[in-house]
DNA sequence: CGCATTTCCTGGAGGC
DNA sequence: TGCCTCCAGGAAATGC
């Protein structure tokens, strides 16, 4: 599941494959995946050229001159990926988009279609008009504004899915940095010790830089923007490691449920009370 | 307000 | 081998 390392492998494959190319197509093939803006997507893509390619939270913006964006979100199990234009469609292909240069060609796929593609004209304004808002970058999270961000109460793991509290984290990596900075899932945020939020900023940075620098984590549906697989999943610490020795005191990583969600947690090295 | 639950959706895994 | 059920979860909506 893509979540920011995976976004921002992504966003660096993209921005330096597609350049300022110009789009010369865009063909839809289920236009419910256009989650707002237009039904016309092809209308408003054709003969804008890419200006950038920006990552929002674990949102990918395509940066259009004249003024536009066209932003992915590829929720459970999106790809966006940047193929030669003859190589075969793959099935719950939903949109293509060809440019006049030989950049290749840019496709999204999403069997599951929890994601989406959402377009703008103009500036920032009309994307915050259709989206919600997101909280600041985890990747360069700093300690002050954890802290106040941790005053809301609440359990500190559904404080940190919160995309409009902390934008960029999701499950595998909200797990590894609380094993990291050693806090349990379930603590109230608003009780944490401000050395442990300190400790729990540079974590989070820590792990998502470090999965950066291995292209991203492929768990299931993942995929770099080459389709390659990214390795991250190899140095995954309590993610999926149910059942398992703690790498750090040996005893059982546990599986519960927070936020609805299944989480993984030491509960000697993570204990619930402070 | 918080928080749990439900919804959307499909492929893959496991049981029989 | 084949059929069935369950499970994964990002984000929004709903209910308490």
């Amino acid at each position: 599941m893509p979540e920011l390392p995976e976004v921002e492998t992504i966003v660096l494959a993209l921005r330096a494959g597609l350049g300022r190319a110009r789009i010369l197509d865009a063909i839809v093939h289920r236009s419910d995946i256009i989650r707002s803006g237009t039904r016309d997507l092809p209308g408003r893509l054709i003969g804008r050229r890419i200006v950038s390619v920006e990552r929002e939270g674990k949102r990918i913006k395509l940066m259009l001159t004249p003024d536009g964006q066209c932003i992915f979100h590829l929720g459970m199990s999106g790809r966006l990926t940047l193929e030669r234009p003859r190589a075969p469609l793959l099935s719950h292909t939903h949109i293509q988009i060809r440019f006049a240069s030989r950049v290749g060609e840019l496709r999204f796929r999403d069997p599951r279609r929890f994601g989406g593609v959402w377009f703008f004209d103009g500036g920032p304004r009309g994307a915050a008009a259709g989206l919600a808002s997101l909280g600041p970058d985890a990747l360069t999270i700093r300690a002050p504004v954890l802290r106040g961000i941790c005053r809301r109460g609440r359990g500190i793991k559904a404080l940190l899915l919160d995309q409009q509290v902390v934008s960029g984290l999701g499950n595998i990596y909200t797990d590894e940095s609380l094993f990291d900075a050693r806090i349990h899932p379930l603590r109230r945020a608003s009780e944490l010790a401000d050395g442990q939020v300190g400790r729990l900023a540079g974590s989070i940075r820590k792990i998502l830089r470090r999965s950066i620098d291995s292209g991203g984590a492929t768990l299931r549906d993942y995929r770099k923007a080459d389709g390659s697989e990214g390795a991250f999943q190899r140095i995954c610490r309590v993610y999926g490691r149910e059942g398992q020795a703690c790498l750090r005191c040996g005893s059982p990583v546990r599986r519960i449920l927070v936020a609805g969600r299944s989480t993984h947690v030491c509960a000697v090295c993570q204990p619930l009370e402070a």
